[in-house]
DNA sequence: TTTTGTTATGTTATAATATAACATTATTCA
DNA sequence: TGAATAATGTTATATTATAACATAACAAAA
């Protein structure tokens, strides 16, 4: 998920090259396979709508997409696609924003803290465990058991910033 | 804010008494008088309604309240004054939610962590700069620069995890 | 290989959240 | 007072998401 991302030169983003997304459905087909789980032809074809997107993409969108597609396509389709991919964490849903991109480590589980440009909207995932570290310890105190954390910084790009 | 939670005896949470509804509203008051703006009836009604309310509170909720309490109220009139609470930090949106809730700390801007519990929605506003730090620590790399940070995390609070 | 249960998808309708656009009223201040 | 600005009223509609039930595809047992 790195190439032509025309905002970013020291990271991933969201617009891959045609190669890479085929290795990443590969990748997204294999650990469905370990799973026992069904990557269907509808469920690849959403992930690579949503790889394929520039940026972080509606379900609306991905319906429209669908549809040109020539799939018959309501919204039930594309958001229980969605909720497939979520929940097998090959994407990752912006609730600021309401918008689905695809996880740039969906090898292994995360805490995963997105940089979302409010200009362009180009986000930028970023990995640390700094970050779910700091919430670990703002949790204990009150005993609360994380499960997720949902973690979205708005500002500007680095290309924004330069060339506003 | 303090009283009467059903669930979190260690700190703040969303069911203050009328005394402590009456500060608040009292600080609100004074505090957009000191920026030049109008603490309006609607303004002041809707930010009691979602004092008073347990649990953070979705704007069509408020409507009814509104609505309830005999005034003539449409969603733009919700949505205006939660939009001039929100600015003025005396609300938050849980984006992962769809719910508004006062602000624990109106006085000074603040980064904030919302611990919301996934079974009872109890949730607690926490502050501390380590999150922060480290959103800014994560940021700086990508010459991104932060205007707004949105923290949730779901998981099970205090209560909810002794007595599931 | 048919049957049977399960999972996935199709389809229609509608719920829930939020904003656009323009009219009216209230407030401020010259 | 009157003009400008800010707030609210009102109607309509956009956007995001789910409910409910029908059909199809698949998997595993009989």
């Amino acid at each position: 998920m790195t190439e032509h991302c025309p905002h970013a030169e020291l990271a991933s983003c969201t617009q891959p090259s045609s190669e890479q997304v085929a290795t990443f459905l590969e990748q997204a087909e294999t650990l469905c396979n370990q799973r026992n789980l069904r990557f269907t032809r509808l469920r690849k074809q959403v992930l690579e709508l949503v790889c394929r997107a520039e940026q972080p993409v509606g379900a609306y969108q991905l319906l429209d997409d669908l549809r040109e597609s020539g799939r018959s396509a309501a919204p039930p389709t594309v958001y229980r696609a969605l909720d497939f991919l979520l929940e097998q964490g090959l994407v990752h849903r912006l609730a600021t924003r309401n918008t689905y991109l695809a996880c740039a480590h969906p090898q292994r589980a995360h805490a995963a803290v997105f940089l979302v440009c409010s200009t362009c909207g180009h986000t930028q995932e970023v990995h640390n465990e700094t970050v779910i570290d700091a919430l670990r310890q703002q949790a204990e105190p009150f005993d609360f058991a994380i499960k997720h954390a949902s973690v979205e910084v708005s500002g500007l790009c680095h290309r924004c910033r330069i060339n506003p």
